[in-house]
DNA sequence: TTGACAACATACCAACCGGTATGAACAATG
DNA sequence: CATTGTTCATACCGGTTGGTATGTTGTCAA
């Protein structure tokens, strides 16, 4: 790999790492740098500004995020187990500090709902993220409504945004309370009930199914 | 009213208005103080730091909330009036700038995901609001199970904290994507999925039930 | 009248932060 | 070898911010 592109990647990195721990404001240029182990100087080399740098962070995890999806809803899994292998996902997207678990948030929302949201691109970046995030939602409860999983007829862009915003909010209330197994269970029954998932697919399983296999395991 | 009162109240008032709208970082003290017509000296007679007079602010605005919930949740009222009251709430709540409606979310979760929350008396009353919070909804939901308005026995304490994630979630979207339609079908969807509410009692009246009345309407 | 204290107002400061200017090291090219 | 452009390192700067130090005004009790 050249040193370029270990240069660009290993700020967006960083940069990932530390604003998703934190938040936009509270981490400064200068520490995202020592923390890449490069100067200022690289830095405006690769990048115009800060919001620039977040912008470019934040799309490419979020593009890690989209294959990951695009792997769990593979046809080859029933929608039940691709239902499965989206709460796992949301899950291991989480930060493993040793055998600490760490709740961040969603790495789009939580951050953007800082204040860095005030620049038109960043706005725009995260606009993106959530519609195309959506997207999945839609297509996990097509299939779900379609191999007859669900109670009733549901419409389905709405259950999206309606899955979104709830899991949204879990992640959000994890990045305060810290309590994983909360986090977990109120993520699986949350998307169980808006779902209208039927009784009988309920099985509280402990988020291991199968489909959690391709899904990478984060550092 | 003494003066006294007048400046702190005002402060406060001042600072929660101005946070709601940006961010906790993105707002100065030296804006607070111009934006309530004093100075810095009377802001730090008054507060001790700006951590200090964002925790009074929030304190004092949740109070006003706690209100409003009591006394939508009052007895006189029945269960299904409580369940449209707590959605009319949240909904009045958003900023009115004129005819439009500005979303600005919750106003202790969205500054508490911010980087004020860092400090510990800052979490500390982050998390003292969100478990008041969550009583709340969890007598609406014994409430509503009492009457015989869901469909299913629920674990009360879980479906009041899937409604509390569910409703964050759906005021950081709102946020960022200002779209009041579906912010408020969304929320009232989401609501009755997640509590699992029978279909009879599923009328998509437009927020404006009689219990409106008692709440009152924002500046 | 005077002392004391609350309630401010003004001026100031050290720290930080995003961003820039400049130049060195190095590789590729002619 | 000279030139040119990429990739970075260092030093510096202007602006802002949270916070402080000190002075002033008004009030009220003794």
């Amino acid at each position: 790999m050249s040193a370029v592109l270990d240069t660009r990647s290993k700020l967006m990195q960083t940069a990932s790492h530390l604003i998703w721990e934190s938040s936009y404001d509270n981490v400064g240029i200068v520490e995202i740098c020592k923390q890449a182990g490069v100067t200022k100087g690289a830095f405006y080399h690769h990048f115009q500004s800060k919001a620039d740098l977040f912008v470019h962070a934040s799309l490419h995890e979020w593009a890690s995020i989209q294959a990951d999806f695009d792997k769990i809803l593979s046809p080859r899994f029933t929608a039940l187990e691709q239902l499965q292998g989206v709460l796992s996902l949301a899950i291991s997207r989480q930060c493993k500090l040793g055998e600490e678990v760490h709740i961040c948030g969603c790495p789009s929302f939580t951050s953007g709902g800082q204040s860095g949201c005030e620049e038109e691109q960043v706005r725009s970046a995260i606009k993106k993220m959530s519609t195309e995030g959506s997207a999945y939602f839609a297509a996990l409860t097509r299939n779900l409504q379609a191999e007859g999983c669900l109670s009733v007829k549901v419409d389905v862009q709405q259950t999206a945004r309606m899955l979104q915003h709830f899991m949204q909010g879990v992640l959000e209330h994890g990045r305060i309370f810290q309590d994983f197994e909360t986090f977990c269970t109120d993520l699986q029954a949350g998307f169980y009930q808006i779902l209208g998932l039927k009784p009988e697919h309920r099985h509280f399983s402990c988020m291991r199914s199968k489909v959690v296999e391709c899904v990478p395991e984060r550092i």
